[in-house]
DNA sequence: CCACTTGTGCAACGACCGGTTCAGAATAGA
DNA sequence: TCTATTCTGAACCGGTCGTTGCACAAGTGG
């Protein structure tokens, strides 16, 4: 019994995430939540509790509408040769796009992680665990690609390619170019690993 | 003639980076900043013009008394070929410290591109420039230790290098030991590249 | 139909910040 | 001494944070 909810909560935290993903935690502010949301100051707190229930929530969405859809054809139970190549080229068009329209550009949890509200425990940790997502779905792509590579180069690669996906993240703000040079780069390096 | 500066222009620069390093531009209050740099308010707008003129000068420092020192050895006119292992050494024994001591940890740099004030043009092109001397210093680096590759090949070692370097600044601050290991996966990476 | 539960809107709170400006006190050199 | 420069303390306006209280609207189960 009792009144039921107006809004949509997917909706509201969808477009709590857009918020907080261009300005970053500490420059959202609440009347922006609220423009944004569509909801009233009050119904916010009622819903989420405080502003950082709300960011949590916001980056709960982050992760499963933005980055495992994107990460699902690498971490399915037979992963595609080709697989890797298509996130990279996914990735390398999504942040083109994003040079376009400002505002959501980069990652949330990368920018997230140079902002103060990183020295929170429980935010690094969710930044951690997402790199750590990362590196496992692209070893499984570079695994899938290069069947006949060992752990060890199977490892390394990985571990390159997260660094360049995460500079790649870090840099299309500032220098669009560059972001997608490094995509270019990761794909760059696995051609040359097929080769050799 | 006239009363003379009763503070080191210098000293008050360093205390402003500090704070600018450790809380982002936007979350450096006037306040904090007042308290680090021992200056009265109106003495840092009579100083400084406004906190982005401070922060302009803060970021100038960073460059020459903390980014520049660390590159010299790669930018001299004969590179040692140990150069760049060096660095990657001197980095990560920074990078290991900036973990006990909390607060300026990361890059300065690397933290701002992610915050709001990156959608500032000037600021965008100091990154970007940033980025761009950080490469090239890898790239020469790469050259010295490997002086019989070819230059595609010292390009895309210098790009992985680069983002290995630009990953491990955002990762310390939530997740060191990842940080700690694109180090070591870029001096691998060169070991690799010399026995071959 | 009505009591009860729940959501909503509006308003306000105290404390802080940004970013700046101003008048006036202090200090240096001519 | 006087003049130029700097430093200081205080104040300004408009805004934000993060939260709470309260009255009202709107559904639900009995």
């Amino acid at each position: 019994m009792g009144r039921s909810q107006a809004f949509e909560t997917d909706h509201v935290v969808r477009a709590a995430r857009e918020v907080f993903w261009s300005s970053g935690y500490e420059s959202a502010s609440i009347p922006a939540l609220e423009a944004a949301t569509g909801l009233n100051r009050s119904s916010i707190y009622h819903a989420f509790g405080s502003k950082r229930g709300l960011f949590d929530a916001a980056v709960q969405s982050y992760l499963d509408e933005v980055v495992r859809p994107r990460l699902r054809p690498l971490v399915t139970d037979d992963v595609a040769p080709d697989a890797l190549v298509g996130y990279l080229g996914g990735l390398r068009a999504a942040l083109g796009r994003a040079h376009e329209i400002q505002g959501t550009s980069g990652c949330l949890l990368v920018n997230t992680s140079g902002a103060p509200i990183a020295r929170d425990d429980a935010v690094r940790r969710t930044v951690s665990d997402y790199r750590a997502e990362l590196r496992d779905a692209l070893r499984r792509g570079v695994v899938a690609a290069l069947p006949d590579a060992d752990g060890a180069e199977a490892d390394r690669l990985a571990d390159v390619c997260t660094a360049l996906v995460i500079s790649a993240f870090t840099l299309v703000r500032v220098d669009p170019p560059s972001a997608l040079h490094c995509l270019d780069t990761a794909a760059a390096l696995l051609d040359d690993a097929r080769d050799r």
